[in-house]
DNA sequence: TTGAAAGCGCTACCAA
DNA sequence: TTGGTAGCGCTTTCAA
């Protein structure tokens, strides 16, 4: 411990008594408020005394006081990010700074969308809430988000969530769409890769349902670690799966596929075509060429748009609006 | 039930009233508070009426009246982050949950480290900070967070930062790395890729220095833009540049530049060798496979143990707690 | 075993 | 133009 007396924050009465005016005027002056006209001199007292005191108002408080925040809560999706939500989740949080928000991500290894989950968020009292994971949201989770004030109550979720405004992204429809892409091409026997990792496993059944809603019985599910050993093991199996068409996940497993398929002699896509999904740059740089299943996350202005104009009118009725962009983008390996 | 619940989020007045009890006892029953021993009957009426209403404490109004947070602070760093760092993010928020932390990662598009960054960090009155890009924090920054009672101030940076506890991590040291691995391998002539993209271009930099200061004037820096054409140009350019290595910043640009060295009829790593950094799986399904700098993040269970303390004794000198680990993995394309 | 009451730091209404 | 002041919802000491 050093000896320096650990001095406390200084409150914004601190900042009156030395500045020779009230906390009320101090306040004033330090949230530009219209309502009261603070002379010049008094205004310059004030700030300096805010700046030598190193004052620093307490979020807490102040939200505390007046009821609302400018939060909106970004809670981490239980399944792992790539890029593609990455890139999406900085883009909004850049939109909505715009708009004068604070963009917040929590996520701790919780049971996703529970209602200790959506307790721990709504003590927060965040003015919206953006769910990545808006399936596992249950009536009782949304009914206390609205009751404990959440303006914007947002969910990215396959169906329509009752009482929380959907965007609907449909796991299956990616499923579906490389299926799709691997019958018209004429395979006759389809793989759909499921990766081991517990976070990701979900998103892979999904995407899994959706093939085997797509093509029937003729699809076979393949389990498959994110490891060269894994795939290699997968590549050895090959002959004897009789497989001729495979949906690798998305486009770093079908990387890590074709790669061990390439090794074990498989030619791709002579013998089997290859499809991924995310659309990643990395896919127009294998030899052959990815296939990829593109998906289209809404435009995050427009969402940053809608969430602001949520939090004006808490009272709006919640609609499905906006919808992933799901299509194939055919190159060489499919 | 004589009435309908309002509209507004219950407090634990309204809770205590129908329970019947004050509001007092609330706070003991929901907070399992030791020092009062609350009789069964109670407890059960209490959280009887608590579940009824839909009850959700205001974390703000407690933090303000506790004085504390159990809050860490993980900004998002003003560069895009990595699978690496965005693995590291995740475990660490996993370590300290554990501890009983809850991790926000807030980020807007501020200027990094400036002293209003810090405000609005200061604001939240987190019990522990971690910077990830820490060479931006002034010493006013610095002040301004302890006195608002930061307890645990840490940060990965180039240098110790005054008054942090540092983690060392210093950029140049792997392109000081790649530059060595290309030197020992005969090379004479040194590009180094600086990505175009302005939020990566201070790591680049960073980077290109370090190789400077281990090769010398023989170094040449090489734009590059994070799509084929940019690297299509930049390959087209290879014959009059004439060199013979290159540390292409990352595994993903590396990726992009050896395609693009390829199609171009260059040969890897014959005609010029090729080092990434970050030794992400896909460098070793390249071919050739690529030598790459690892970059070894510290532990982050350790790390959340040493916030944990920190928060415990706010006091503690602030000292070195750890550095990168920067090593090659040859592979084959350098 | 429970209740009354004093604030935590801040904003905003109402006087002066 | 400025000051006094009443709480926002919660925890916690002290009394009953």
């Amino acid at each position: 411990m050093t000896d320096q007396p650990t001095r406390a924050a200084p409150t914004s009465a601190d900042v009156a008594r030395r500045a020779g005016v009230s906390r009320a005027t101090v306040s004033y002056v330090l949230n530009d408020s219209g309502t009261a006209r603070i002379s010049d001199a008094t205004r310059a007292r004030v700030l300096a005394a805010a700046a030598d005191l190193g004052y620093v108002p307490h979020a807490a408080a102040r939200s505390l006081r007046s009821g609302r925040t400018r939060m909106v809560l970004l809670p981490y999706p239980s399944t792992p990010m790539g890029p593609l939500v990455y890139g999406f989740f900085a883009a909004l949080r850049h939109s909505l700074a715009e708009r004068g928000y604070a963009v917040a991500s929590f996520g701790g290894p919780h049971a996703p969308g529970g209602l200790d989950t959506a307790r721990g968020w709504a003590e927060l009292r965040p003015a919206a809430l953006l769910v990545a994971d808006g399936a596992a949201l249950t009536p009782e989770g949304v009914d206390l988000l609205r009751r404990s004030g959440v303006g914007a109550l947002v969910a990215f979720a396959p169906r329509p969530v009752p009482g929380v405004h959907t965007v609907l992204a449909d796991q299956c429809r990616v499923g579906a769409a490389a299926a799709g892409r691997l019958l018209a091409r004429g395979c006759r026997r389809l793989g759909v890769v499921v990766p081991e990792t517990a976070a990701a496993q979900g998103l892979g059944l999904s995407r899994l349902r959706g093939a085997e809603e797509a093509a029937g019985a003729r699809v076979e599910r393949l389990d498959l670690a994110c490891t060269e050993e894994s795939a290699a093991r997968l590549a050895a199996r090959w002959p004897a799966l009789g497989l001729d068409g495979v949906f690798a996940y998305n486009d770093e497993y079908a990387m890590l596929l074709m790669r061990a398929l390439q090794d074990a002699g498989v030619d791709v896509p002579g013998r089997t075509a290859v499809v991924g999904a995310g659309d990643l740059l990395l896919g127009r740089l294998l030899r052959p060429r990815l296939t990829s299943v593109r998906i289209g996350l809404p435009d995050a202005s427009r969402l940053a748009a809608l969430i602001d104009e949520l939090v004006a009118d808490p009272g709006a009725v919640p609609t499905v609006v906006g919808e992933l962009k799901i299509e194939v983008v055919a190159r060489e390996s499919a």
